[in-house]
RNA sequence: UGCCGGGUCGUCUAAGGGUAGGACGACAGAUUUUGGUUCUGUUUGUGAGGGUUCGAAUCCUUCCCCGGCAACCA
């Protein structure tokens, strides 16, 4: 696991902070309602706590950040607390690396945990509770089958029908249990179950499995266990030994909660309340553990912290700040009907933070970047222009960047037969080079194969920047570096993941929806400023967009991310065209 | 076909018997030494029918559509 960098923009705002920052009073969402509700008619003694309870099998992604910004969140707002707990029932998928990143992640969110819990904590408790259901003869060891059980679970339209092990007697059944503790039978030879209703419409009501066998080394018991606890005889019981008063999930656990409820009615212990909402989807990737696995096993991306990917660690490497995210979380809001959010609106939230937080820097980012010569410049001077290091920032002040007779511009922002509305530079034309002064192209050099290999440009002296007399107006500014100054850079171009906006819905598998073009490695010439720029330092590149120094960059090589262009309306009306 | 949810601008999300509002997007304009930012304006919505009511997105009813549920996963 790869250290955190810490993030400066990471500040949590205490209580009255946020409050005084708050905009508009904005109205309460379905769980805040119930929250306030039940703070009013003083249950629980008005105290709220929440959990947030991912299993240790995979990284965070940005919809888990959902539900740590809501469960957080709440506990803040509400004067409650959150419990970090790891819900690590089934030892053969969990590891201790999980556990790591999902820390990091959280606390690289911004928040920090009342409790850090175990589900596993808890194993003894909860073997106590099964033995106590047992003797209540809520519970009965079944000898069938995985294939036997599923079958007898009947449809969702047929009814189920009883196990033959169903009448068991309680003191059978105890004995029984007892010696899969002990660790008498192997693996899939027999299960607890518990004795409800195998009619029940509702699926998971036809005698759920409370405890399989499985002989397997867990990342925190080791082997002190051999049975283990499903989710359902966990979680809710888990909260309860927690005295969690809002236990929020995703909706498809909605079809759980009588069990969830039955479980600590039957009990008899304290009755937290499971509450579903719905989970985030993002246009154009995909959002499941499993799926996102299969990316980074198959080599689809190079990691779980892989720029492109929705992940947490992900979008962190990408150059997405914390702060971004939580504003994310709050402006999508929280509803209980299925949605998919527009991933513009995500980059709409990290550019609004990174224009009011990022230095302006030129970058030429371009493997081929057209030289212009000035041939009215004197060979060998070196001028210093001065450019504003953050014009949203008054106190940011300025930077002297090196100016000379060669430079480099994209090749995007010369053009030799303009259209319309073209305002950069061509054949006979003006532009304003940020910073310096406004130039005229009067000769397109080309090489053999018609190639344009450099632009003879003469500048405007009396147009420098700040001291301008010209009288020349243009109607475009461009960026660009110095040749004789500029240093190299790798930059990395990301673009969605997949070319399908909803995966979901198409017939064929993901992956092959996978964007060949999610990826572009290209060079760069970039002001030497940069030089001394360290890992997860953001910076606009002047008109192209947010970049971050990826963790891979050194003194030899800088190495950028693109977290986001900046908004394109050129490009967008050349593209209708 | 059984059970549980859910349907409000393109996308999210408010309004819970009394003006359908906000955000993002889109479009138009102003400003701009970033085709960025900022500002202004515009556009578009209650799935359908019936009922209750002075008045319905909201209550009742029928229908339609969408999602979830049949792992010894969580």
């Amino acid at each position: 696991m790869p250290e955190v960098p810490n993030d400066t923009n990471n500040r949590i705002s205490n209580e009255s902070e946020r409050r005084s920052d708050a905009p508009a009073e904005r109205s309460l969402n379905f769980i805040e309602q119930i929250v306030e509700e039940d703070i009013a008619s003083g249950k629980n003694g008005g105290r709220v706590h929440t959990r947030f309870p991912p299993e240790p099998n995979g990284y965070l992604h940005i919809g888990h950040a959902k539900s740590i910004c809501l469960n957080f969140g709440l506990a803040d707002k509400y004067g409650g607390k959150t419990n970090l707990r790891f819900d690590d029932t089934n030892p053969v998928t969990e590891d201790t690396e999980y556990v790591e990143s999902i820390k990091a992640d959280v606390r690289w969110l911004g928040f920090e945990w009342e409790n850090e819990f175990y589900a596993s904590d808890y194993f003894d408790q909860l073997y106590a509770f099964a033995e106590n259901l047992i003797q209540k003869g809520y519970a009965y060891v079944d000898d069938s089958t995985a294939e036997v059980i599923a079958a007898q679970k009947g449809t969702p339209t047929e009814p189920g029908k009883d196990s033959p092990y169903r009448t068991r007697s309680v003191e059978e059944n105890l004995d029984l249990f007892r010696r899969m503790k002990a660790g008498e039978f192997p693996d899939g030879a027999k299960v607890l179950r518990a004795k409800i209703d195998m009619a029940s419409p509702n699926m998971h009501f036809r005698d759920p499995i409370m405890y399989r066998i499985k002989h397997a080394h867990h990342h925190r018991t080791g082997d002190a266990w051999c049975i283990y606890p499903m989710y359902d005889f966990a979680h809710g019981q888990s909260d309860s030994i927690e005295q969690i008063t809002h236990s929020l999930c995703t909706l498809e656990f909605e079809v759980h909660r009588p069990v969830y409820d039955w479980y600590i009615e039957k009990l008899g212990i304290f009755p937290s309340r499971q509450i579903e909402f719905a989970r985030l989807n993002l246009t154009y990737t995909v959002m499941s553990k499993r799926k996102l696995l299969q990316l980074v096993n198959e080599g689809h991306v190079s990691g779980w912290d892989d720029p492109r990917m929705p992940t947490i660690a992900g979008i962190r490497r990408r150059g997405y700040t914390s702060a971004s995210i939580r504003e994310f979380a709050d402006r999508i809001g929280i509803a209980r009907r299925d949605n998919l959010i527009d991933v513009g609106l995500l980059e709409f939230c990290i550019r609004e933070e990174l224009n009011k937080t990022t230095t302006r820097v030129m970058a030429v980012v371009d493997e081929q970047p057209i030289k212009v010569v000035l041939t009215n410049y004197p060979e060998g001077q070196v001028d210093e222009v001065a450019i504003e290091n953050n014009p949203e920032d008054h106190e940011s002040g300025h930077r002297n960047v090196p100016f000379s007779r060669e430079l480099y511009i994209e090749r995007d922002d010369f053009l030799e037969n303009p259209p319309k509305k073209y305002f950069r530079l061509s054949p006979g034309g003006m532009v304003r080079l940020k910073g310096a002064y406004i130039i005229k192209c009067e000769e397109v050099v080309k090489n053999d194969e018609g190639e344009i290999v450099e632009l003879h440009c003469v500048y405007i002296p009396e147009s420098r920047s700040g001291s301008d007399t010209s009288g020349i107006n243009v109607k475009g500014t461009i960026h660009w570096v110095s040749v004789a100054h500029t240093i190299e850079a790798e930059v990395r171009l990301y673009d969605r993941l997949l070319t399908s906006e909803d995966p979901s819905s198409e017939d064929r598998d993901f992956k092959e929806f996978i964007n060949p073009k999610s990826l572009e490695v290209v060079r760069a010439y970039v002001e030497p400023s940069l030089k001394t720029a360290q890992a997860g330092d953001r910076f606009q590149f002047i008109r192209k967009g947010y970049f971050c120094i990826d963790p891979d960059s050194s003194n030899e090589k800088l190495v950028f991310n693109r977290t986001v262009t900046l908004k394109d309306t050129w490009a967008k009306e050349q593209r209708k065209s």
